[in-house]
DNA sequence: CGCTTTCTTGAGAGAGATCAAGGGTAGTGG
DNA sequence: CCACTACCCTTGATCTCTCTCAAGAAAGCG
C-alpha cells in the first residue's frame, strides 16, 4: 500500500527542492521520516487540490508545478492570492488551527503533491525542531501572503497601482535569487532612480485571473498591460514576461 | 530591575484573562514560567507599541486595554487589519519569521502589555507544547485577519457590502460567546431569513478609521451609517453600536 | 467659551466597471 | 489542409459609484 507509492516517495532523499524558502529543507533524519509519511501524487491541469470551507484533514508539499491559491465568494468573485511552486507546503496554517481550509488551492500545470494526514503532520512536527522551525516560517509565508493582498487592493489608489504591485510581486516570488523572506519591499528608501536590472518570468495566468489578483477587471488588464508596454515597462512573450525597470514601475505606479 | 515589575507579573497566575482564543491559557508551571519572563509596560491612549518594518525583537501579550492593527504606504494611506485585546499576542509571525515587523500597532485606550524579548521568546516555546500550540493558534489567527481584510477588499462589490463585511466582522470578534475561531462566517447556507440576535459592541474607531478598514472614505461611512440607521440596521450610542438584524445586514449587503 | 476634532450633508468630477463587438490563436475532426 | 469551435485578448462607448472638495454642525476639552 505505501510500497506503491515510494518511487516518488524515495525521491525526498535526493530531492533538490531544498533552500532557505522550501519546507523541505530539512536535516536527512527528518527527510527519512518524511518519505515513510503521506502519499504522492500526480494531478493534471486546473485540478483542485483543496477547497475553502472543507475540513482541513491533510498538509500538501509541493514536490512539482505551479498552484494557484485564492479565496471567493458566494456570488462567484475570485481572489488570487499567490502562486506556490516547488517546496511550499499548503494548508498549513488551517491545519494548525484545526479547522476548515481558508483557501482554494489549484494547478495551474502538472504538480506532483504529498499529501500527509492532519495526525502524522502533528506528530512529525513533535517529534523535530527542525520541522517546527519550517512550519513557522512557512504560515508566516502564507500570512505575508495574504498581508500583501490586502495591502495592495486597500493602499494603492489606481488600478495601475494595483497591476504594478501584483507584477512586482509575481516577479519577486518567481526569482529565487534575491533575499529570501523580502518579496516587493514596500521601498521607504530603496527609490533610487537607476535603471534596474530587467525581471524576466513566467506568468501562467490569464487577464481574468491577473484581474482577481489586483482586484481589477479584465479588460482593464488589457488596457493597463498595453499602456505598461507602450512605455517601455513591460515586454511580453508568450506567457513570459519582462519587466524592463522594475525601479521605475515601481516609482511611477506603486504609490 | 525585575522587582519593579513584579506587581503586574504576578498577576499571570491569577489573570483571569484565559479561554480558548488566549494566547495566556496555559498550565501553571508554563505560566509560573512567563511570569518570570518579560517587562509588563504600562501605555496611554493612541501610543505605538510595534511599528511596522522595525526589527522585530520582542513580542507583547495584552493584558488589558485594545489596540488596532494596521499597515500603511509610503504615501500616508492606512489599512486597519484588526482590534486586537487582552489575551492577544502581538507580532508573533514576525518574529517567527525572524523579520521585521510586518504591521504597526497602536493602543485605542490605556493598555498594560507584557514585551517579551525574542530569544526569551523562544526559549519559553521550546520549553512548552502548550506554548507552542497557543503560539500556532496565535499566527493562524493573525493570518485568518490578514484574509478577511484581504476578502473584504477584493469581493465586496459596493462600500456598502465592505462596511456591512467590516462590521459583522468586528461585532463578531468584539463577542468572545460566538464559537472560537469562526468569525464572520462566509455563509454559504446560513441564509435563514429568520431574523437573528441583535449584536451589541463598543466600536473604539472614528469614521476615518473605520474607513480605513473597510477600504471606503470617511464621507462614505458617514452615508452608509445614517443608510443603515434609517433602514433599521443600525443603532448608536456613543461608542455603541447595535447590529439590530445581523442576518438582515448579510443578506442585504455582503454579497 | 473658544479650540480642536469629528461628524454631516451637498455638489461635481473622474476612474474604472460594464456592455458590446470583433480579432487572434489553438485544438479538433473531417 | 481547412472549417469549426472555444477561449482569450483587444478596443471602443457608456454609465455609475464613490472619491474629492467644500462648508458647516456637533461634540469633546482645556
Amino acid at each position: 500500500m505505501q510500497m506503491a507509492n515510494n518511487l516518488l516517495a524515495a525521491d525526498c532523499l535526493k530531492c533538490s527542492v531544498r533552500g532557505p524558502r522550501s519546507f523541505c529543507g530539512l536535516p536527512a533524519i527528518a527527510l527519512q521520516e518524511l518519505q515513510r509519511m503521506g502519499v504522492s501524487q500526480h494531478l493534471g491541469s486546473r485540478a483542485v487540490v483543496l477547497r475553502e470551507g472543507f475540513s482541513a484533514g491533510k498538509v500538501f508539499l509541493v514536490c512539482s508545478g505551479r498552484l494557484k491559491i485564492s479565496v471567493s465568494s458566494s456570488d462567484g468573485r475570485l481572489l488570487i492570492l499567490r502562486i506556490a511552486g516547488p517546496g511550499d507546503a499548503l494548508g498549513l496554517a488551517s491545519l494548525l488551527s484545526g479547522s476548515r481550509y481558508s483557501t482554494t488551492v489549484e494547478t495551474l500545470e502538472p504538480c506532483t503533491l504529498k499529501a500527509i494526514p492532519r495526525d502524522d503532520f502533528l506528530r512529525f512536527m513533535e517529534a523535530f525542531s527542525d520541522v517546527r522551525r519550517n512550519t513557522s516560517i512557512s504560515v508566516a509565508r502564507e500570512y505575508e501572503a495574504a498581508l500583501l493582498s490586502a495591502r495592495r487592493l486597500a493602499l494603492s489608489t489606481s488600478a495601475a497601482a494595483k497591476l504594478a504591485n501584483a507584477l512586482l510581486e509575481l516577479a519577486h516570488m518567481a526569482h529565487p535569487n534575491g533575499t529570501a523572506l523580502a518579496p516587493p519591499t514596500p521601498s521607504p528608501l530603496a527609490s533610487t532612480s537607476l535603471p534596474s536590472q530587467p525581471l524576466d518570468f513566467s506568468l501562467p495566468l490569464t487577464h481574468e485571473e491577473i484581474g482577481c489578483m489586483a482586484g481589477i477587471s479584465r479588460e482593464t488588464v488589457t488596457r493597463l498591460f498595453s499602456k505598461f508596454r507602450r512605455e517601455r515597462l513591460l515586454r511580453q512573450k508568450g506567457e513570459n514576461v519582462t519587466l524592463i525597470d522594475p525601479n521605475r514601475l515601481d516609482t511611477l505606479y506603486c504609490v
